[in-house]
This record gives C-alpha cells, structure tokens and sequence, in this order.
DNA sequence: AAGAATTACAACCGCAGCGTG
DNA sequence: ACACGCTGCGGTTGTAATTCT
C-alpha cells in the first residue's frame, strides 16, 4: 500500500496560478507567516490548492527575495564549480546564489548550462583531434614524437572561481596529473584545464622523467598509437591510448598502455592508470619515476 | 503565414528524513 | 519502537513562448 496523498486531487486546482491566486498566497504568508504548516495554509488563506503547491509557488517564484532574470556569468561558474564538486544537490547550489531557488539552479542547468558546457568541449575536443592527427603523423616517421603540451590540454571551465564566503574571486590553475594516483579534480576543487597525456622524447639511455603531466614514452617497435575522442549520448568523453610492444633496450616500458577519460557532465575524472603493470628498471638509481 | 520543433520554466510527483505523539 | 504528518529535495512532466523550416 502506498503511502497516502497529502490532498484530494479532485478537489484542489492544479496548473498554472493566477494573479488573484498569487495575490491571495502572498498577501495571506506576509500577513500570517506559515505557521509551519502548509497543508492547513491553502485552507486558511482561501485557496483551493494543495499546500504544496502553495510552499512551491511561494518558495520558487513569490517569496519577495527572489531573484528572477538571466544568470550572470560568475553565477555560471559557481554552478559549475558546485556541480563539479557535489553533484545535483540544488538545494546546496542555490544556497550560494542568494535569490535564486534550487528549481531554478535545476532549470538552468538542464536547459542552458549543460549545453553551454557540451559546445566548449565539443570546440576543445575538435581540437585535440588536430593535435592528435599532428601526433600520429610524426610517429610514422620518426622514432619518438614531441607534441607541445599546450596543443592538447583543453579549456573546460572558466577562469575563476567566485568564492562566497569571502566574496572574492579567485584564478582557477591548470591541474597536475600525477599518473601514479587515480585523480579526481574535486580533490583540488581548482581544475579549470585537462591536462591531455603528451608525447615526450625519451632519450638514448631509455631514462624517462616525469615533470608533472604524463609522458608517454615511445619506441622504435612502437606497434600502435591509437588516440581517440569521442561524444556518446551520456556525455563526453575522451580517451587517448597507446598501446606499444617492442624489446628495444633502450625502452624500458616493454608494453605500455595508458588512457584518459572524463565525463565533464557528470565531471567525474577517470584516469586510467596501468603504469603498475609493469615494472620499470632504471639504468643508474639517482634515476626516479616520480610525478 | 503556418505548422513543427525546440526552448524555458513553472509545476507536479514521489520519496527520504525528521519530529512528534 | 513505531506510525503518522509534514517538509524538503531531486527528478520529471506539462505547456507557453520562441525559433525554425
């Protein structure tokens, strides 16, 4: 048995509120207040709606503090950043946009700021799939590839974070990736760029240093590169792997593979690390791995 | 100009959690 | 401990307004 109805459907009005409607809630919670109890409110204020509908209309559009009207851009990049940290909790989102209602943060992002966000990163992804191309092409005629950084990290949000507390607005920084370590960039809440993984140089003596963004050692035997981006229907995602074999001396990843993924609508952060999986040996020990 | 498609946003629904008796 | 009533929340739906073809 479910649980019963908090009013007779039949004998309350739904739908759309009138300006008498709006008039008779508003004049009543500004003369009244609730009185803690929005199920007798309709009653005693002479309303033929549930009292749900009563806190709603109130809450969500004639409370006198509300703020209606378009979003700013620093309201924007607060969504964003909430968002990115904990999700769909509108209600904590609204929280730190005074005047503006978890329905309408919800409204927002659904219909505005989500599609706001996919149309950046479809640009950005357009072009790391240049870059990517640039990559590919070098491997085919060189042993190793160098691909600058800046060519394959993506801009995703914006460049500062409006911080409530304070009232100040802080730069974001673009975020290391340490590839020894699943990253989550809510760890950092100070994600504005994805690093991409990029292809470095590994020199003679095989020795591969790490100097914050992942490299990706390649070899003379490197049997195939295969970096891809994509769009599927529950977000975005990119990847970009590489998978390389060979028993060149002077590689000391016999067989590497590696990838990294996000989904920036739901702004979880895969990184796929499979660097433990082997196990590298170094030439001298002064030579280290870190990140 | 008109119908179709899309967008924007108000409103509803059902569930979870909390307080109270 | 339990049932009940109420509020708050997040997901979903309905529909008016706007844009597109």
């Amino acid at each position: 048995m479910g649980r019963a109805p908090c009013c007779d459907k039949t004998k309350v009005k739904r739908g759309a509120w009138s300006p008498e409607e709006d008039t008779t809630l508003k004049n009543y919670v500004q003369k009244y207040g609730t009185g803690g109890n929005w199920i007798a409110l309709p009653h005693k204020a002479g309303l033929k709606r549930c009292g749900k509908s009563c806190r709603l209309r109130w809450l969500n559009y004639l409370r006198p503090d509300i703020k209606h009207g378009g979003f700013t851009e620093e309201e924007d990049n607060i969504i964003l950043n909430l968002y990115n940290n904990i999700g769909s909790k509108w209600s904590i989102i609204a929280s730190h946009l005074p005047g503006r209602t978890d329905n309408d943060v919800k409204n927002y992002w659904n219909t505005k700021l989500k599609k706001k966000l996919l149309a950046e990163v479809t640009t950005s992804l357009t072009a790391i799939t240049a870059a990517t191309s640039v990559a590919t092409t070098s491997i085919t005629n060189t042993s190793f590839c160098h691909v600058p950084s800046s060519a394959l990290t993506t801009k995703i949000e914006t460049n500062h974070f409006y911080n409530s507390v304070n009232n100040t607005t802080l730069p974001y920084y673009p975020m290391e990736v340490n590839p020894h370590h699943n990253f989550m960039p809510e760890m950092l809440g100070i994600s504005t760029q994805i690093p991409l993984p990029r292809l470095v140089e590994v020199p003679e003596n095989g020795i591969n240093s790490y100097s914050g963004f992942p490299t990706i050692p390649l070899s003379k035997e490197l049997s195939n590169f295969s970096p891809s981006f994509s769009l599927d229907n529950s977000g975005i995602s990119a990847s970009w792997s590489v998978n390389g074999g060979g028993e060149d001396n002077n590689t000391f990843l016999d067989e590497f593979d590696y990838g990294l993924s996000y989904d920036l609508l739901n702004i979880g952060f895969d990184f796929e690390d499979k660097t433990s999986e082997f196990n590298p040996s170094f030439t001298n020990s002064s030579d280290s791995f870190a990140g």
